[in-house]
DNA sequence: CCAAAAGTGTTCGCAATACACCCATGT
DNA sequence: ACATGGGTGTATTGCGAACACTTTTGG
């Protein structure tokens, strides 16, 4: 707390407001992590990967990795999807999360990771990435939080912050299309909500809320052919405005 | 995008899904920019500090340092508030906006930083701190945003985010009561929303919108006297719950 | 008594909810 | 015909905006 005791810095000798002296600090590792959700039938999931080596041999966590030296960090994390995962930054919709670097988080260094959210389409089955053979597993975020899988690091504290973050935006940012298809009909969109908010919706007052929403979602002019039990074919929509910004 | 080819990667052979080898990284310079808000009159300020010396010498700059070498990213944040500004952290909020680290954005060399807001009630003047002379001053965030002023780096941007920040949640967070000193009333309150969001409220509704609120002001029992111009006297109130966590 | 500021009541319109109802299809 | 799912109409309710009004002070 006290500006005067310095026990364990380098280079400092007092503070600098203009700033810093650039030739005295102490380095630091940063990552990118990321949390990539998809909704998978009523569940929200995250991809998690199973650890073989020690620190938290056999506990799950979130795919990364360093940061380059000339790398900005939203590229980084597309890099580190499309590394780990195989899916290109197109096709998901990044979107910072916050910098977690609390000593000792990685036994091994002194590390700042920078979260991202990625947010992509009803994936079925883990994406395998790099060409390792890393255990990989789309993990229901229920099953996180409810404590029955063992996370690395804080990874725990990074998917809840992810989720609760997640959940505030759906009603008034963009992120909830990220779940869905190119085209997708509104009661998809209406099982994405409800996998995330853990609710059921009143279909008919969905419709409304959705297509109302301003530069939110635009009919296609396509239509879907009903199931197998009949019913009335459904609208496809696309993300933002009929012609605006996004799927040109 | 392909994982192979390797260009500008120092010691980072392939992507390594169980983490990353903690042998290899490229180091990073991580720092903590203070935006310290505050309202005065009917302005949003905000903290800047006058460069006197190269990049950007004459511009202004955020406060803000290295973080340490056994320091969580938070205690950073409030360390350098009180180096900086001889302000304590229990006398401010201090919330986490995000991490910036675009390569280039300090010419110096590559620096992530990881910036916080910190919400303190009314200063009329720029705090003095840590013994130095250096140019402190509470800047209207208007004259800021209308590019009258030259900001230093890319802390144009982080004041913009941190603005964007704080009006999204004065409606659903306690930032607003950290505008006001411990005991305030309702028009103190109403003047910082006011200041905020640049808008005029309607007094009667605003007292029952933050009254009908659970948990965010409570009355403290005593009243003030109105002013030379008479008028009912007001109710104080203070943030929180009656006997809740917070000003205890 | 009048001005000023705090706080309450009253009305109106909008938006969210509940739910009935019609539409288009398969069997 | 009936079941199934898509979509609209309608009544109710709760909340915020606008503003009139009451309360409590100073001059």
């Amino acid at each position: 707390m006290n500006k005067n005791d310095s026990l364990a810095e380098p280079h400092r000798p007092e503070p600098r407001p203009e700033g810093y002296d650039p030739r005295s600090f102490t380095p630091f590792a940063v990552t990118v992590d990321i949390v990539l959700m998809t909704v998978v039938g009523h569940a929200l999931k995250v991809l998690l990967i199973q650890r073989g080596q020690p620190p938290y041999e056999g506990a799950w966590a979130l795919p990364g990795g360093f940061v380059q030296p000339e790398e900005d960090l939203a590229d980084a994390a597309a890099r580190e999807l499309a590394e780990e995962t195989g899916i290109e930054a197109d096709r998901a919709r990044l979107l910072q999360l916050g910098a977690y670097g609390r000593p000792g988080r990685d036994p091994r260094m002194r590390v700042v990771t920078v979260a991202y959210g990625a947010v992509v389409a009803r994936l079925e089955q883990a994406p395998r990435g790099g060409g390792d053979a890393a255990h990989a597993e789309l993990v229901a975020v229920a099953d996180v939080q409810s404590d029955r899988l063992r996370l690395a690091f804080d990874h725990r504290l990074i998917v809840d912050d992810a989720v609760a973050r997640l959940r505030s935006e759906l009603d008034t940012g963009d992120v909830a299309t990220g779940f869905c298809p190119p085209e997708f009909t509104i009661r998809e969109l209406r099982e994405v909500y409800e996998a995330i908010l853990q609710t059921e919706l009143d279909s008919g007052n969905f419709i409304r809320k959705v297509t109302r929403r301003d530069g939110f979602i635009s009919p296609t002019g396509g239509r879907v052919a009903p199931g197998d039990r009949g019913g009335r074919p459904a609208t496809l929509w696309r993300a933002g405005d009929p012609e605006g910004p996004g799927e040109g």
